[in-house]
DNA sequence: GAAATCGTCAACCGATTGGTTAAATATCCC
DNA sequence: GGGATATTTAACCAATCGGTTGACGATTTC
């Protein structure tokens, strides 16, 4: 899969690569919003979309320890994810 | 959320708390099982359900990275994971 | 061998999803 | 003001989803 949203994106260029009706692509946009995936402030005639990657990160860490029987310590978990985005040569 | 499947658990079993009927979960747990989230094995007239925590870790490292700009080590993240399962006290 | 248990299959159903078009609402630009 | 651009809204639609019930095959138990 490839880049969804980079940095900030009006609607109409998320819609661009897809052959989808704009207005199915604001659909989407909405739902992601009100997930709290993204992002969305209208600056003038058009809404910027961006990424909010905490939101993500959060699934990724409830999943990561499902069906653990011993749960994967989380808290050691986001440190190293802090670490990893402070300074991604420390983990590597 | 409370634990989906412990250990080895036949569909009748998985089925018990829920207020739904056998066939119903039935059909879950084949979809399941096609996703690979669980695998199910039959001896004798009850089919084995279990859980397949690779898939969902499988997920959850994809998600992790998602949004990066920087993209994160993946390699280190799944060591972390290789390590915290392995000796959980190494990276508390 | 008859009855009970385990699970699936097939047909069916209403609700939801995921898209379409067309019209409407703002905003920007000349 | 008027045309172009950006986005949302409404109505609509086919397809899929998520469940039900009832019948069925296979296995175990008595």
């Amino acid at each position: 899969m490839t880049m969804l949203l980079e940095d900030d994106m009006a609607v109409t260029d998320v819609a661009e690569p897809f052959e989808m009706s704009l207005a199915a692509i604001s659909k989407h946009l909405s739902i992601l919003t009100r997930a709290g995936l993204i992002s969305q402030e209208k600056r003038g005639r058009v809404k910027w979309c961006k990424l909010e990657p905490d939101a993500m990160r959060d699934a990724s860490v409830w999943m990561q320890g499902f069906g653990q029987f011993e749960p994967v310590n989380l808290d050691a978990f986001e440190r190293f994810l802090a670490a990893e985005l402070a300074d991604p040569s420390k983990t590597s």
